[in-house]
DNA sequence: GCGATAGTCGTACGTTCGTGCGAATATACG
DNA sequence: CGTATATTCGCACGAACGTACGACTATCGC
């Protein structure tokens, strides 16, 4: 653990406002948790194929994104986790599809819109 | 790298059609970049403070966030290479804020609802 | 100039995470 | 029952990331 090594704050009353506009740490957990599920490309390009395409199989999503069955499944399984999405079997075959209740449309239009963000502000 | 196994999709047009709507590699990577970029939690907590408060210098937001000044301190490096926070001198004080044309609202909205979404939706 | 303070840098360490491989499970078909 | 296919599991590896620590830079006040 570190300290903090000046003793007086530069600002005192912007470091009170601060303290209060802050994510409680249990918000800033879960808002990062979902955001650090989200940041991975396969798990992203998986969600945005199941939202135009309702329902796919794990090699199907494979084929679709150009990945190997093991990075399907296992994106699939973690998206399963988090309760993102849900599964249908089908003979030998496991249908993935949006989670009951997901927010399609809330969830696109933010990640639409931070895809937009992403445009000109980066780097490498 | 590894071999996808099946030889037939179950459902070639719905594999057309998810690889028609899936992302650019190019999409992913950028918003995949971003979305990791804010799924660090002193990242976070720190756009959440910074629309709030305007201005504040390295130690001052040490000190709100109850974190080290090397964890300030690299947070806002972070932030700073991807052009989302800027930098003013003043003496020895170093002080950050969001950057020109930092799409406050927007970026705002979008987090808190995501914020929402992870409400329930959550393990461990 | 001297000492103190704000912040950054170099580096090493521990952890977490996605990947790939081979084996295992589950189901279908004959 | 035996073989083939779809998916998952166990495991080990490597890469990326955040942290801590000490050294370093820059600036201020005396």
């Amino acid at each position: 653990m570190d300290k903090v090594s000046h003793n007086h704050p530069v600002d005192a009353a912007g470091v009170g406002r601060a303290h209060r506009a802050a994510l409680t740490a249990a918000e800033a957990e879960r808002l990062g948790s979902l955001l650090a599920l989200l940041s991975d490309q396969v798990r992203l390009r998986m969600l945005f194929v199941l939202v135009s395409v309702e329902e796919l199989c794990v090699g199907d999503l494979a084929l679709a994104l150009d990945i190997s069955m093991d990075q399907s499944s296992y994106a699939l399984r973690q998206l399963r986790g988090a309760g993102l999405v849900q599964t249908r079997r089908g003979g030998r075959v496991i249908y993935y599809r949006l989670a009951d209740g997901f927010p399609q449309q809330l969830l696109e239009h933010c990640l639409r819109e931070l895809l937009t963000i992403s445009d000109g502000r980066e780097r490498s």
